[in-house]
RNA sequence: GCGGGGGUAGCAAAGUCUGGUCAAAUGCGUAGGCUUCAGGGGCCUAUGGCCUAGUGCCUUCGAGGGUUCGAAUCCUUCCCCCCGCACCA
């Protein structure tokens, strides 16, 4: 549990600065800053992972504005999409699973009624969720909050504008889709609408058909219309009954279920009749490539899945081949089948394919793999089945076989890159149709088994565009990227990604404003919305019938006439001044989606210059090691975080928990430290309030030096927004600065230890601003710390000698205190060191060549000191300064400096002059590395 | 299979781009000690192995091979883990 002062500190300070609108951001002379993360989906209250995101932008923000820069950081609320309607449904349903999300949220049974209707998760949520985050202290613009959905008719406005202008560049276009889809209710069925069958997704298969002598035709599905040519016969089961159905005038024959999913997709199916699957056997069909095969038995097959039969490919499905060698085994099935033995023994598989690494009958290398004697082995053939299908498909080509059946010459072409040419021919030659089948069951929340559904007028963003692809390459050559390692990821996308379905029938959101029965989907109506904060907070006073596609022209365009509306040039201006978006962030999740979509649709509406500058892409939260999830239970909502640790403690445990890419993790015993080293920040300044700053001796040269060397390194950090060695830098290390620099000199300077702890304050201000502010107060200062300049950094004030000759001493003070010994002498052994440099100098004027200049030392007696030359030639090939050699004046004079000390340590300090004594054996390492004795 | 990110001590994580100051920062954990310290406290020390205990030696940075005077770092082969592969927030 956090003191109840903690709370007490963090909420007097939100509520000052909600007072003193220390965030509310407006136009002025400055240069700006805008920032936002993607807006929170509303069906309930942040957890631990909502926090990495937010803590990075809102640190950043804090840290931009240090830098003088205006800063906006706004945030409004996500309601568009199915999953809250869904949700809302599943409570009225009396749902127990969703009744109980919602109780464990805190509603009372009493309210539940109320969560029927999707608006009221809204209103409920959105609320609760704002607190969550202002407790956490972050820097946002409140007064720009608004909701997606029709329910905010202003911003509905703005998201039907922004599908007119899309439309009217051509990148919204009609077509037909397939989707996952429930039967019972009419919708599509995405993940969180299913009770089982998480992630299956339709699949294109192609059916092939093969006609019977009196024109019907048998339909199989495969999904390797590929392997045509190695066609040797069909396959039925001989006990199953098939129906005979009118397809676009052509009989078929397949099992009922599949043509009920045909129905489904599209196709006019009349039903005629009924086959038995025996009186199929023994009959020779017609194929394409004009021959003709047997229809054989076999009693693998299932009639619910594809069609309930299917053409046989012996040398590429070990399916067919196992089950046409258990055919040839048995004489007596096959005479039960009125089968000729003779013609069934004398098919044979036919090779086709290239496979690397198995030969040209992949089938029969998989049974012997497995060895699989029977089509009833059904686990092992499954196992096969996807492993020869992986295999093959991205990795074997195309036989000579393939030279001259198509238009086009496909000998040693890869499966992959030609399949679907394949399909096209075969399709085109009117031997094969598309159609979809489930990657496995699915059963909705219905509670029914969900179909492939091929949708019709579903309307796409055309993703697929190359002009518009070219684009988007260029804008996000012009992005910059936190890390820089994700770019590559973007490239990818924007090549990969295809026509989007952009309408839904269901859930909530803006009606597609030319045809409304559609509304715009989730994803498609948040990509450019970032331009709707700058006005967010004055457009609503703009009468809605003004609000039309010349206003937004207008107002985001600059395009066409100046709209009647009084105000128009307030937000013109307002977001001229804004736009274009400096920096977003999100997790690495929605780079293929969400962050690609917002530079497509930036480029598709906006000029150059309002394109987003910046993004940055985070990893996941895990929890203490451990990935986050609801069965793990380690799901850790924010509430729980700021009652156990308090905000301050919460953001700078998260924000340390990694950087980059990596996941970040949320180490508990990490924050549960933090709340003492925080007040230890405070004692600090408690401290040090009555010291003036500045009034610096020559002995805290030192701790300057180190001070500014933090701040050129946390400064350098928080630009690549590597908020995990910001932390580290100003909290840790600058405390063992300051440590180390208290043990050295006996009566610290306060007002150096001040200044030290002011700068340290501004530089944590960005990941504990409540403690800072606190901190900044009781040290006497005037005004907000989160308004206040980052600390000036000096680069003369950074002196290398000064730090040598601390490393120096506290290499000493360690040997010292190992040792245990009471005398110590101390050999000043910088003296081979220097001559070696001059040596090294006197090398290097003849030769610049590292490998010359190595030689020639190894040829000196300087060669026993080798590795300290190697390091002198680095620092030459890069062109640097070599470190810091002290003199042997120097030396001296740190020793003197630190003699009290050192005597407080040891009992005396004798120190032997150059070559006195023994000197110190061979290799010697660093300066006044003490001999102890 | 494709695209992306990773594999470093008990854990987390820095170091890799730009090879040498690296037996490897820092934090946590663990162990010991100190502080008249009471109840998430502070400080110091130790935390790969070995012993002759040192300015010592040996062995380490997923595994193997290579380049180099020198490799956690560069090249190469391989193994393993994570994320994504869509119509969904």
């Amino acid at each position: 549990m956090a003191h109840e002062e903690v709370q007490k500190r963090e909420s007097k300070w939100q509520k000052l600065w909600s007072d003193k609108q220390a965030f509310e951001a407006n136009p002025d002379k400055r240069q700006k800053f805008f920032c936002t993360f993607p807006y929170p989906y509303v069906n309930g209250l942040p957890h631990i992972g909502h926090t990495f995101t937010m803590m990075r932008v809102d640190a950043f923000a804090r840290y931009m504005r240090s830098q003088g820069r205006n800063v906006l950081f706004p945030q409004a609320w996500h309601a568009t999409g199915t999953p809250i309607s869904a949700a809302a449904e599943r409570v009225a349903d009396g749902e127990e699973k969703q009744i109980k999300i919602l109780k464990d949220f805190g509603v009372e049974d009493s309210e539940l009624k109320s969560f029927e209707k999707p608006e009221h998760w809204i209103k409920y949520f959105a609320p609760r969720y704002k607190r969550d985050v202002q407790k956490l202290g972050m820097s946002i613009d409140w007064r720009r909050e608004f909701i997606t959905t029709n329910l905010n008719p202003h911003y509905d406005a703005f998201i039907r504008w922004q599908f007119l202008v899309l439309k009217d560049k051509g990148y919204v276009k009609k077509g037909k889709h397939p989707v996952v889809w429930c039967p019972k209710m009419n919708t599509p069925v995405g993940d969180h609408d299913r009770i089982s069958g998480e992630g299956e997704t339709p699949q294109e298969f192609v059916l092939v058909k093969h006609k019977l002598p009196d024109g019907r035709f048998m339909v199989s599905a495969t999904l390797r219309p590929d392997t045509i040519l190695g066609l040797t016969n069909t396959f039925v089961n001989p006990d199953a009954e098939y129906t005979e159905v009118d397809v676009d005038g052509e009989t078929w024959i397949l099992g009922e279920p599949g043509a009920k999913r045909l129905a489904q997709q599209g196709f006019k199916v009349t039903e005629k009749g009924t086959v038995k699957g025996s009186d199929l056997v023994g009959q020779k069909t017609k194929e394409f490539g004009d021959r003709e095969v047997l229809v054989l038995p076999a009693t693998f097959l299932d009639a619910k899945v594809g069609t309930g039969l299917v053409h046989s490919v012996p040398s590429e499905s070990a399916d067919d081949l196992i089950a046409l060698q258990n055919l040839q085994a048995d004489a007596g099935f096959c005479k039960k089948h009125g089968l000729d033995m003779a013609e069934v023994s004398n098919i044979h598989p036919i090779e086709i394919l290239d496979t690397p690494e198995i030969g040209k009958n992949p089938a029969q290398f998989y049974l012997d793999k497995y060895e699989v004697k029977s089509q009833n082995e059904r686990k092992k053939l499954d196992q096969i089945r996807k492993e020869l299908y992986k295999h093959s498909f991205y990795n074997a080509t195309f036989s000579n076989k393939y030279k001259a059946v198509f238009d086009r010459n496909l000998t040693g072409v890869p499966i992959q890159e030609a399949m679907s040419y394949v399909t096209d021919q075969l399709v085109e030659a009117g031997w094969a149709v598309r159609y979809y089948e489930l990657t496995g069951p699915v059963v909705t929340r219905a509670n029914v088994d969900a179909i492939v559904k091929v949708v019709e007028n579903q309307w796409f963003v055309t993703y697929s565009d190359l002009e518009w692809k070219e684009q988007t390459h260029k804008a996000i050559k012009a992005t910059k990227f936190y890390p820089e390692s994700v770019r590559a990821q973007f490239e990818h996308v924007v090549n990969w990604l295809n026509n989007w379905a952009c309408t839904r029938e269901h859930g909530m959101g803006t009606r597609l404003p030319w045809d409304d029965q559609w509304l715009i989907e989730s994803l498609s109506d948040s990509t450019i919305y970032m331009a709707y904060y700058t006005v967010a907070h004055k457009i609503e006073e703009v009468p809605l019938e003004q609000l039309n596609k010349k206003f937004f022209d207008y107002l985001f365009l600059g395009k066409g006439e100046k709209p009647a509306y009084p105000g128009i040039d307030k937000l013109r201006d307002e977001f001229l001044y804004w736009y274009p978006l400096d920096f977003r962030n999100s997790g690495k999740d929605l780079v293929q989606n969400h962050l690609t979509f917002m530079l497509f649709h930036h480029c598709a509406i906006f000029p150059e210059e309002h394109w987003p500058r910046s993004i940055g892409v985070n990893g996941w939260v895990t929890v203490d090691g451990q990935k986050m999830s609801k069965s793990l239970g380690n799901v850790i909502p924010v509430e729980t975080l700021l009652e156990e640790y308090g905000a301050d403690a919460t953001r700078i445990t998260i924000l340390n928990g990694g950087e980059g890419m990596d996941d970040p993790n949320w180490d508990s015993s990490f924050a549960k430290g933090m709340g003492p080293k925080l007040e230890g920040l405070l004692r600090q300044a408690t401290d040090l309030k009555d010291y003036k700053r500045g009034n610096d001796t020559p002995a805290d040269a030192w701790l300057h030096s180190r001070l500014h060397e933090v701040i050129r390194d946390v400064s350098a950090a928080m630009e690549r927004t590597d908020f995990r060695t910001a932390i580290q830098l100003s909290l840790f290390e600058l405390g063992q600065v300051v440590k180390w620099y208290q043990a050295r000199v006996k009566v610290p300077n306060k007002g150096v230890l001040r200044e030290v702890l002011e700068a340290q304050l501004l530089m944590l201000q960005p990941f504990i601003p409540h403690t800072c502010e606190e901190a900044w107060e009781i040290l006497g200062n005037d005004g907000f710390i989160s308004h206040t300049k980052w600390p000036a950094y000096d680069s003369s004030r950074i002196d290398p000698g000064l730090d040598e000759a601390e490393n120096m001493i506290r290499d000493l003070v360690d040997k010292v205190r190992k040792s245990g010994s009471k005398d110590v002498t101390i050999y000043l052994a910088a003296e081979w060191k220097r001559k070696a440099y001059e040596e090294f100098d006197k090398v290097v004027e003849k030769s610049r060549n590292p490998f010359d200049i190595t030689k020639a030392l190894m040829a000196t007696p300087l060669k026993q000191h080798g590795d300290e030359l190697q390091r002198l030639i680095k620092f030459l090939v890069k062109g640097r300064i070599p470190s810091y050699v002290p003199t042997e004046k120097d030396e001296r004079a740190w020793l003197a400096s630190a003699e009290d000390f050192l005597a407080e340590i040891a009992g005396s300090v004798k120190v032997l002059e150059a070559g006195e004594g023994d000197s110190p054996k061979k290799n010697s390492g660093l300066p006044g590395k003490p001999a102890l004795g």
